[in-house]
RNA sequence: CGGGGCGUAGCGCAGUCUGGUAGCGCGUCUGGUUUGGGACCAGAAGGUCCCGGGUUCAAAUCCCGGCGCCCCGACCA
């Protein structure tokens, strides 16, 4: 009996079994370069839905997307005393234009061209507050031109120590919001507004009920007033920053001169805000979900929401069923459903299951002979359960599983922090404690002893 | 930067202690039979044994020196 290579259990070593499920369901891969990450088709796919989402998200509260560069001039790094202490160690710097032959051959046959190094080095973003205020500069001159409310979607480069898939990457995907806003008030209310987009996006698009809180004076963003996060709980029992909202205050204002006219004349500098997610919260959705067979994907972001597995013993049942099961394919297409009709010859029907169980497709429909007599198919679910469904309505059928397969991940998170929770205190794991504080955001985040940390924004 | 594990076919590994023709499973390709939970038979392709030195008649194996990867710490918005 053929076997796939297996997944190590969860159980026996949960960082193993994470590179595992994601390994096996090719959401990624290594890159020849340490602590970079190769995203697959798979991943990227789960990651896009991510974005459309949330950028509407955004958009529909005001915001509009922009590109800033990739580099930025090393001295805009220095004009924010925390902001350049903070990221300082872990930048990537450019300092040549040109490459020369050296002569030799292989892995040393070229060499950076001196006469092409840069005057003032370049630094591969790490984060882009600097250029995007020094840009604010310009463009804001009166109170008129507030709040301005950009968004951009791109990479960035921090040179960690230690990185592990999608969590801490030397490279990584998000999108970094910054806003400019005449008074504190105003930005303050920006802040607390992707708060709670952050949370509401975790929770009805991953299935992920997290924390809101502030971070700690130590934990905060380096350059920011203060530190809105919100923190899901991992199956390990650790704690996952998802993403940050920073009240930056008049930091990064003061350092990149960007002022306005108020209305009554008087000169302002004003009040930024900057938030991001990234790239990471497609491990938190591994980390939340799922099990020892894979992946489990909440199907709002399932790159693959329905498989079709047609089974067949002669050519007249195969010609027969497949039939029947593209028709069902056209149907649930037609309703809107990311759908594969897995027709593969040459493989049992057994071997397709593992397959699409271990990429996390939340629906299975199974479709052969007895099914196309009875007019049905099995559907099975990923996280358990199969039950025939009547092939009238079928698009119906599964549109409502999936939303109910979405709430049941949601339920069973929800249900697992609640277990982890001690007395009162809403949430205290290995790696962040937190304490309620009556202004919400209900939470107050700090490092608990030695434990792991897992800040990204 | 410390601790541990590892580097041999696309993937997973055995072989290393005790030097002697490069192996196994999965996958891939060809042909045939199969298909309701990981199919089977037959044949085939596929290798700088991480790199560089050294010892030896002979090195994947022994010695010296590098490099890389994974995990755990430290560090980290």
């Amino acid at each position: 009996m053929a076997q796939a290579e297996k997944i190590t259990p969860r159980a026996k070593d949960f960082s193993e079994w994470y590179n595992d499920v994601i390994m096996q369901a090719e959401l990624a891969d290594y890159s020849p370069v340490r602590g970079c990450m190769v995203i697959r088709p798979n991943g990227y796919r789960i990651w896009e839905l991510m974005q459309r989402a949330l950028d509407d998200m955004f958009k529909a509260a005001g915001h509009q997307n922009a590109y800033f560069p990739l580099f930025i001039p090393m001295s805009f790094l220095a004009k924010e005393a925390e902001h350049v202490e903070g990221f300082a160690k872990e930048v990537a710097l450019v300092t040549h234009t040109r490459l020369r032959a050296t002569g030799k051959t292989g892995a040393g046959a070229v060499e950076p061209d001196p006469a092409s190094a840069l005057e003032e080095p370049l630094v591969v973003r790490p984060t882009s507050e600097t250029i995007i205020y020094a840009m604010f500069a310009k463009w804001i001159q009166s109170y008129r031109d507030l709040p301005l409310l950009l968004n951009q979607w791109c990479n960035v480069v921090r040179w960690e120590l230690r990185t592990r898939l999608f969590l801490r990457t030397t490279e990584f995907l998000w999108q970094e919001g910054h806003t400019a806003h005449a008074d504190t008030e105003d930005a303050e209310r920006e802040a607390r507004l992707i708060l709670g987009i952050y949370r509401r996006f975790a929770e009805e698009w991953l299935a992920m009920p997290v924390l809101t809180g502030v971070k700690t004076e130590s934990e905060k963003f380096a350059g920011a007033l203060r530190t809105y996060a919100i923190e899901g709980l991992m199956q390990d029992r650790k704690a996952l920053q998802a993403g940050t909202s920073h009240h930056l205050g008049q930091n990064f204002a003061r350092a990149f001169n960007v002022q306005y006219q108020t209305a009554t004349g008087g000169l302002e500098y004003v009040w930024n805000t900057s938030w991001g997610v990234s790239t990471r919260l497609v491990g938190g959705l591994i980390m939340t979900h799922s099990d020892d067979n894979g992946l489990v994907c909440p199907p709002r972001l399932a790159p693959v929401q329905v498989v079709l597995v047609p089974i067949w013993k002669s050519d007249e049942e195969r010609a027969r069923v497949l039939e029947v099961a593209t028709r069902v394919e056209g149907e649930l297409k037609a309703a809107g459903l990311r759908v594969v009709l897995d027709a593969r010859d040459g493989l049992k029907p057994g071997a397709k299951y593992f397959e699409w169980e271990a990429r996390g497709v939340p629906l299975r429909f199974e479709i052969g002979p007895k099914d196309v007599a009875a007019e049905q198919a099995m559907a099975a679910r990923r996280t358990g359960g199969k039950t025939p469904v009547p092939l009238a309505g079928i698009a119906a059928s599964a549109a409502l599983a999936l939303e109910e397969i979405q709430a049941a991940l949601l339920a069973a998170a929800r249900q697992r922090r609640e277990a982890n929770s001690i007395r009162g205190s809403p949430e205290r794991s290995s790696s962040s404690s937190c304490r309620t504080r009556e202004d919400s955001p209900t939470a107050v985040f700090a490092a608990a002893g030695s434990a792991r940390r897992r800040s990204r924004t």
